[in-house]
This record gives C-alpha cells, sequence and structure tokens, in this order.
DNA sequence: GCTTTACATGCAAGTGACCTTCAGATAGGG
DNA sequence: CCCTATCTGAAGGTCACTTGCATGTAAAGC
C-alpha cells in the first residue's frame, strides 16, 4: 500500500503535509521526534503546529504510534498495519546523549499486575543509556540515525 | 536514621526547606510530583524553584530517586538506604485521570538486550491506565492519594 | 560565641514542548 | 465545478523546568 492509499485507508484527508510527513518516517523506521522531523528540509517547510497536528491525525488513524522519552518528547513511528504496535508490545532505547530512539523487538513487553480494580491502557518500557556510537566518541555525540 | 541525620549523612546542608520536603515525602510514601507536593501548606510556602532545586539536591544526594510519567512530569520517592532503588528494580502505575502514580513492587525489572556497544544507565517500566477509584467514579477524579 | 565563606534561597527572566483560537485555504463528495 | 467539512498557518498561551544573580544562612574554623 503506498503512503497515499494508506492515508485514505485511515480515513484521512490526503494532503501534501501528511504525505511529506508519512512518507518521511515511514522512510526512517525509526522512532523520530518532532524537533528531529523538522530538521528535514521538507518537513521544515510545514508549520511546527501543523506537524503536531499532522502527527496526531496519522497517530488516530493508526498509521503511527508514539513512545515517551524520559527527555520529555515523544518520538513517533510507522505503524505495522493490522499488527497491535510498538507500545503494547517491545522495548525502546533511548541515547540520553545523541538523543536517538532504537525499537528492542526482541524485548516483549512482560506481563504485570496492577492494583485491584485499575484498568490497564497501556504500557512503556524504556531503557536508557549511552548507544554504541556515543559511547565510542564522547567528545562528538552522534547525529540521529547513527544509531542501529 | 531521623530525616535531619539522613539529610546530614548524605553530604547535604541540613536547611528548612530540605528538612520540611524530605519528612514529607518520606510520610506520603509514594511517587508525588513537583505540583502534588506544592499543594500542601508546608511545602506552598517554599519557592517553586526552590522547591525543584531541593528535589534535585535529595536525587543527588540519593535520598530519594524519580520516576518519569508520561504526563511530562517527574515524580519524586524516598530511596530506602542501601538498597538499588525504584527505578532498576520495579514497574510503576500511572492513573492518567487523577495523575496518581504507584509503586508496582511486585513487578519486577525484566532484563534487557541492548544493540552492541551500548550502555545501559536505568530503566523506566510505566503501566499506565485508570486506578480503581477513577474507574468507579468517572465523573469525579480521584483525590491525590486515594489510590493504593 | 563570633566570624567567615561556601552553599542555599528567592526573584526575574528564559527555554522548549505542546495546546488553543481563529481566519483563510483546500480536499473531495455531490 | 461547486460547496462544505476539514486542514493549515499564525498568534498567543500554558506548563514543566532551567539559568543568572543578589541576598540569606548553615556550619566549619577560630
Amino acid at each position: 500500500m503506498t503512503p497515499s492509499d494508506a492515508i485514505r485507508a485511515a480515513g484521512l484527508r490526503r494532503t501534501p503535509a501528511r504525505l511529506t510527513v508519512y512518507t518521511h518516517i515511514q522512510a526512517l523506521a525509526r522512532p523520530v521526534s518532532h524537533a528531529e522531523l523538522q530538521e528535514h528540509p521538507a518537513i521544515a517547510a510545514i508549520d511546527a503546529i501543523t506537524l503536531y497536528r499532522t502527527l496526531a491525525a496519522l497517530l488516530h488513524g493508526s498509521l503511527l504510534h508514539r513512545v515517551h522519552g524520559i527527555d520529555g518528547t515523544w518520538r513517533y513511528c510507522v505503524q505495522p498495519r493490522g499488527a497491535e504496535g510498538c507500545p503494547g508490545n517491545h522495548a525502546h532505547f533511548l541515547c540520553t546523549t545523541c538523543g536517538a530512539m532504537a525499537c528492542l523487538v526482541a524485548q516483549p513487553m512482560p506481563r504485570v499486575d496492577v492494583p485491584t480494580g485499575a484498568v490497564v491502557h497501556g504500557r512503556h518500557f524504556l531503557v536508557h543509556g549511552q548507544c554504541g556510537t556515543c559511547n565510542a566518541n564522547p567528545s562528538q555525540p552522534a547525529r540521529h540515525g547513527d544509531t542501529a
């Protein structure tokens, strides 16, 4: 399914902003923040507020999912269509030096016992530290995307 | 060990603000945010910036530890002296309706495999949803502290 | 007990993520 | 091709948190 079709299939209008953003995030294939997206020329042309709303729309249409970092920002990643998606099924690694986030797809989310009466809406399992690149070059933080 | 002694033992100056804040957090025995602390009259008298710095000092002295919520705020909780502490050894539950957080002490933090070369500094496992109180009274969000 | 000084506090101002409002633009059904 | 629901952009606001600087104070040294 092309990005264009995916947007329509999700019941959303196919606007240039949504196409650009969705195509971009799909190409990156790792969780990226609002700020990281804005670094790209094609996306920088889109108003910052529109980018927030575009991400919210794609999220609502289940085309993306998002992960919260301990740096206070959300990162967005393509949602495999038909699958449960990131938030419910694996952990993430956040490099606190360069800000890059990686999916730990091999790390399944453990089951949890919550207090009686409580209802679980979601789970976030975040491991933070330093990625291999930043660890190897302490003086030169890696550019976003250098980390696997 | 009294709060006063604990502060000194951590190599910190024993100031009124630190004594008040530490005693208070110790009495609550659950993760509380900066905003929740300010609701208390004794702490409301302390300048908000000073409260941030007091929490940072107690954190640095290993008297407290903090947990990040997906609502973008840190919550602080007493650090059992000598123990590894919350962040490394159990999960937390956050009620997205009333904002209360509870420690899931029975839920140990799972082991994780990170990409080669990466170094782990910490792990956050947060379960979010609705606590029993909020779930029972959808119209009346629970006051902080009502939840176990 | 008194002095000294390094550290703590309070205030003002700033940053960064994100939301709300509203007028103008546009996708896409009819 | 038009009309309307929806999207976009710009301005302005909120909230958590930080920084800089002058004043206040804990506690070490005498």
